[in-house]
DNA sequence: ATAAAACCTCTAGTTACTAGAGGTTCAACT
DNA sequence: AGTTGAACCTCTAGTAACTAGAGGTTTTAT
């Protein structure tokens, strides 16, 4: 089977190498087997489990949550409607968060409309952000 | 004219005693008179510019943002095109940022849309998370 | 006069990393 | 076998934007 420095890994993960030690740390990812030199060397498990934890992150869940996932997995039993509720759960507040950030655009191009003109030297924004 | 404890401060711009002190500490907002027994009053100059950092944060800026607002406010010879530029850029920050949650929103739809019947049992959301 | 609410300072904790110091090990080449 | 340079090691501290708590003082209302 496939072994992996630190560096390698990061390289297959597009992850930094003090982020994997600051997930082996906090104890998301499990500790690996190490070279008479304390050098870690990592196998295929890691290697997927550091997937998974990257996929979630650019999915916006957090390690807190990540670590639940994980955890599910493990236990048969309760693990699919439990994954699914926080994944579910996730999804409105991404569709929440999408909503809001639509408020905002719709009134910062408010903003910066009032002048987008390069012709203008009256620029609006600060009035704009002092009025409630 | 009127004057505030930080508490009645705090009511007015819907933000929290101590994120008022910690305003004040990286010096974005001045420092308050004193009483007598060292308790903080505030005029009608603290409020607006506390309005103005609170609602320029529910947009989004970020604190280093908002002192360079503020700061552009004090000099009115670049302070139009520099504040139009700051709030443009954002507002492209935030267009970004909507079409990524979007994207997300799609993937994520799809991973609990394979089981989102309560008759199902086998719920595919971590399979799916693990496949890239 | 007294009691409760609000205030004070200071330290440390949160999230998810990132950067740097100072030192060691590995891999490749001669 | 020796040497060099890249990659590795641990540990501490820093980032953003607050928040919480300890332990003590002042204000306000009755």
């Amino acid at each position: 089977m496939a072994v992996y420095s630190i560096g390698q890994l990061a390289k297959l993960t597009n992850c930094k190498v003090p982020t994997i030690r600051y997930y082996e740390q906090i104890g998301l990812l499990s500790q690996p087997a190490r070279t008479l030199g304390n050098q870690r060397r990592y196998n295929g498990e890691h290697l997927s489990r550091l997937q998974f934890i990257r996929h979630s992150r650019a999915l916006g869940f957090n390690l807190e949550e990540i670590s639940q996932l994980i955890h599910l997995q493990g236990c048969t039993k309760h693990s699919p409607h439990d994954a699914h509720a926080i994944a579910t759960s996730h999804l409105l507040d991404i569709q929440k968060k999408i909503r809001q950030l639509q408020a905002l655009e719709r009134e910062l191009a408010q903003v910066t409309n009032c002048c987008n003109k390069n012709t203008s030297y009256q620029c609006k924004v600060l009035e704009a952000l002092n009025d409630f």
